[in-house]
RNA sequence: GGGCCGCUAGCUCAAUGGUAGAGCAAGGGACUUUUAAUCCCUAGGUUACAGGUUCGAGCCCUGUGCGGCUCACCA
């Protein structure tokens, strides 16, 4: 847009309202365009007259250098107010948002946001001057960006305010703020124009600094742990670690197909047989899959592999790192989430997967040696199995279906089957089971771990009993990793790993109901497709 | 991808198949301690889009788009 001068071409077009959500779609008419210049003419003429008065609406910087946030204002006032008749009045300069206005002839008032607090301005003419009460009270607009000098007092009502000696406009806003009682409430308007959500919503800044704080306990947890925490490639020649579809990528200079990765486990564990001992990351896996309450395409993990632990070791690891999360974020271990009262102190409850199975769906599967048996047994107790699962996925469905939506309370569910746990050592006295664990939390699965495998030989073997497993057409068949067997022929340490979705987290901790409310941007579809599809044909 | 539900002014919401409204926001006016300020006036709409039924459609039917819930796959 800087390619518009000031001067110059049709300012409507540099309008950003012309380009929301709602507008596209209607776009293509130049009636509306007309109609909604018509509606922003008003702040339009503004920024002509503010200019032609002298006055610049998107200043460099403020003319007083801020002073203070609305939370430090408020306080150093009630600090002043404590020291009675000798109290020193309190001078500051606070910015932001201005959310609310009520004018009242010579006298006005407003609150600004600055994302710490509403602070309440008192502007009065003969304080301010002729001038700059114009300002206030006529050139300015709900959602305008000022600053504010003055002293701090209590108004008649006992609001702790700025008693307005200056004012400056720090930036203009073209947009009218939503409803300042109802805020925005559509769900799609509050995903695609977050920025909205967040301005005029405070209980979704709260949710987002609960994210933050979150994530910030993790790694204080791990780090005081001794992990490292480390960055791998998220741009792979060869995708792995987890059964899922890649999205797919080009380097154009290479020439190479490249994926986006769906898990960090094979390069983390390269790391262990490099000799670091602990390591974790926090970022982004990108899964080609369907999208729903607890599933976006991208979303972030936490990974972590620790030499010489195995599974035990990683299940105490777990609910100690969830509890010192919760106390970090509540002080306690007891959380709600969605009506339900969960408590996160160690010992969690832990219970194999078979044992889980005959609890809840009333079926053995150790009874079951194949896959076409398993399957007869399911529809015998009122299952409705898919037809061309093999053993391993029929009895992950069993999990899915029957177990998990009854584990509310923290619960490790233990020892998989081999045939959906290709890096898990095998269990001593089982050979079609692993050692391996999920963790359950308000009927939702959260994170997975195993005694992760080292045996070069046996890995290389479940590689190809893989490919042969699911078949060339299988599209989470994945390709062999040579270079991940070779790392492990130089020998690997035996070692715990664990994997955990940070979003699912943050839902637990936020009582959020859907992934959506605990990422900033989620994915929604493109608007602008349905625009482009009369007029051209879809890309191949 | 399947099923169900939704889409009306910038925002939040109304409107038996019969003239599309209100509050907030916006524009004009009154008001020197208000706080969902108050009072008077004004403007704002191709009812998501495209068809159909009907004398007449925001409402009924079909399709499309976007969203939500849900089922399937997955963390």
């Amino acid at each position: 847009m800087a390619r518009h001068s000031r001067k110059g071409v049709n300012r409507r077009f540099t309008v950003p309202g012309s380009r929301l959500p709602g507008h596209d779609r209607k776009v293509q008419k130049p009636t509306m365009t007309e109609e909604r210049s018509e509606r922003d003419a008003a702040r339009l003429a503004k920024l002509d007259e503010l200019r032609s008065a002298g006055i610049e609406p998107y200043p460099a910087r403020l003319q007083q250098p801020r002073t203070h946030t609305a939370t430090e204002a408020i306080a150093a006032f009630v600090a002043s107010e404590s020291d009675g008749d000798d109290a020193l009045p309190v001078s500051v300069c606070v910015a932001g948002r201005m959310m609310s206005r009520r004018l009242m002839g010579k006298v006005g008032f407003a609150h600004i946001d600055d994302g710490s607090a509403h602070l309440q301005v008192f502007v009065r003419r003969d304080t301010v001057g002729e001038e700059t009460f114009e300002l206030f009270k006529r050139l300015l607009d709900l959602g305008d960006f000022i600053a504010v000098c003055g002293e701090m007092m209590r108004t008649r009502t006992g609001e702790i305010s700025v008693n307005a000696q200056s004012m400056q406009l720090l930036s203009k806003s073209l947009e009218p703020m939503p409803d300042k009682w109802h805020g925005v409430k559509d769900v799609e308007t509050r995903y695609r124009r977050r920025y909205v959500d967040l301005m005029i919503n405070p209980e979704v800044r709260e949710v987002f600094v609960a994210r933050a704080r979150m994530v910030q306990a993790i790694r204080e947890y791990l780090d005081g742990a001794g992990f490292i925490e480390v960055e791998t490639p998220v741009l792979q020649p060869i995708y792995g670690g987890a059964a899922a579809r890649p999205f797919t990528t080009y380097h154009n200079q290479l020439k190479q197909d490249l994926f986006l990765r769906i898990s960090f486990e094979l390069y983390l564990k390269r790391l262990l047989v490099g000799g670091l001992e602990k390591v974790y990351e926090i970022g982004r896996d990108f899964r080609n899959e369907g999208i729903s309450f607890k599933h976006n395409p991208e979303f972030t993990q936490l990974e972590w592999y620790e030499a010489y632990a195995d599974y035990h070791d990683v299940m105490r690891r777990v609910e100690d790192m969830l509890a010192h999360i919760a106390r970090r974020l509540t002080g306690g271990t007891l959380i709600t989430y969605r009506g339900h009262e969960i408590d996160l102190a160690p010992p969690w409850r832990r219970v194999t997967l078979r044992d889980a199975i005959i609890e809840y769906a009333d079926l053995d599967y150790a009874q079951y040696p194949t896959a076409a048996e398993l399957a007869d047994a399911m529809r015998a107790k009122g299952h409705h199995p898919e037809t061309t699962s093999n053993r391993g996925r029929l009895i992950d469905s069993l999990l899915s279906n029957y177990v998990e939506p009854n584990l509310i309370q923290p619960t490790f569910v233990l020892d998989y089957p081999i045939e959906i746990s290709p890096l898990a050592k095998k269990t001593p006295d089982d050979p079609t089971s692993v050692e391996r664990f999920e963790y359950f939390i308000a009927g939702m699965e959260m994170g997975n771990a195993f005694s992760e495998l080292n045996d070069p030989l046996d890995q290389r073997e479940r590689m190809e009993w893989m490919q042969q497993l699911y078949g060339a057409e299988d599209e989470e068949r994945h390709p062999m990793d040579e270079d991940y067997l070779l790392a492990m022929s130089y020998g690997m340490p035996p070692n715990g790993g664990f994997g955990t979705g940070i979003d699912r987290l943050a839902m637990l901790f936020t009582d959020s109901a859907t992934i959506r409310d605990v990422l900033l941007f989620p994915h929604l579809r493109s608007l602008e497709r349905s625009d482009a599809a009369g007029d051209e044909e879809p890309q191949p």
